[in-house]
DNA sequence: CCATGGAGCGGACTCTAGTCCGTTTCCCAC
DNA sequence: GTGGGAAACGGACTAGAGTCCGCTCCATGG
């Protein structure tokens, strides 16, 4: 899975581990770059394939022998590359959540920096949700690797926590770390889901509610 | 999966759904009754034997197959009874999720009725974490369950979510449904697990914390 | 411009969850 | 009792994720 952890998330977390102090997420963009020509082709292709089968059918009703035929590759090669079906996912997800991590580090207030640490928090909470809904059969299907321990501690888990962490501390929060964490547990693809799509919530009204909690954490 | 529910969630399934405002846990407990001989006394065989293979070898080792041959039954008997693998953990987990339901319904304060709400949340969170940390792999099985919206609308979420509401908004809190959710979610397996396991956080102090949670929840 | 070693490939194979359907067993009506 | 019909059974079968390992073919250095 190390290959697939952009450069963006790999770069802080160094300064993370076992940490108690809460600081700011610094970034650089790495991505990860196969050492050879067929493997970086074969890589392309993957995703390629991937992206197109998903959005035809369905993340349900593609297969990783379809991606693997689709892209004329091997099983082998497949999970050579992206460790299982939910790394693919997540490499999927890669462009797409970099963005997001990018606007969050250096795009406008009240989203990037410059804005007050309470505004900022609200614009995540926003703009995370966004991202959730847009994605989320790919989030799902990235979060449900086996062995639990899916969601966190993989992926930009750790960028998106120590972020939230940063801002709830800024905005005077105690117990910032944990905080940022039940926020992200209340932004997660299955509670989203579950509001959005089978309860039928409006989006709108979810996003409010949920800024609603962000703010009460503060306190 | 509805054979599975236990006479305990049924009764205040009506009462909840749609409803805006909050209403209180009322339940009595009826525990499914299979129609015939065989089907109870097989019944009772693959609960033991999952019991006894899961105790023995972890969860992680036992096959369906492995507990339709050590109850002496075949799979089609298995999945009648219990769904799928997930419902077969939920089954397991009902009796002792009853004894917790039943001191939240009926105990001694705070947990059960009398303490102010409040107090009555903070024994809340601290049962239920203990709960989830006793039982830690049979409620990350049951909340496994393939297409996702395992954990939500299923076993007994139902009963823990009215009921953390009402205490919410007992105590005054804004938006208690949505915050009985979060703070769920909070105390999701997959979460403790992380906590407790990955990071080998203090029981304690994970208690606490979250207990803090909550409290900053009914501002 | 080869040679070579090791990264990368492919696809047959394994393992397990979950389905299907012909057969058995129970239970009730008579 | 006993006969009929439905509930329940069992185990062969399917499907799809993930593994394994012998073969291929890049890229480097002589």
């Amino acid at each position: 899975m190390d290959r697939e952890r952009s450069g963006l998330q790999s770069a802080f977390q160094g300064a993370l581990a076992g940490r108690e102090t809460v600081v700011p997420v610094e970034a650089v963009v790495v991505p990860p770059q196969p050492r050879r020509a067929d493997a970086a082709r074969n890589r392309k292709s993957v995703l390629e394939a991937a992206a197109r089968l998903y959005a035809e059918r369905g993340v349900e009703r593609v297969t990783m022998d379809d991606i693997a035929a689709a892209a004329g590759v091997g099983k082998g090669t497949l999970y050579r590359g992206f460790t299982d079906r939910s790394g693919l996912a997540m490499a999927l997800l890669d462009e797409r959540a970099r963005a997001l991590q990018e606007a969050v580090l250096e795009g406008a207030a009240p989203l990037g920096p410059g804005a007050p640490a309470p505004e900022r928090l609200g614009a995540f909470v926003a703009a995370y949700l966004g991202f959730q809904v847009d994605n989320l059969d790919l989030v799902l299907l990235s979060e449900s690797g086996r062995g639990p321990g899916a969601r966190l501690g993989k992926g930009s888990y750790a960028f998106y926590r120590q972020h939230l962490a940063w801002l709830l501390q800024q905005a005077g929060a105690p117990d910032p770390r944990t905080r940022a964490e039940v926020l992200l547990g209340a932004l997660a693809a299955e509670q989203v889901r579950h509001w959005v799509v089978v309860e039928g919530r409006d989006l709108a009204d979810v996003e409010r509610r949920l800024v609603g909690v962000a703010r009460a954490l503060l306190g």
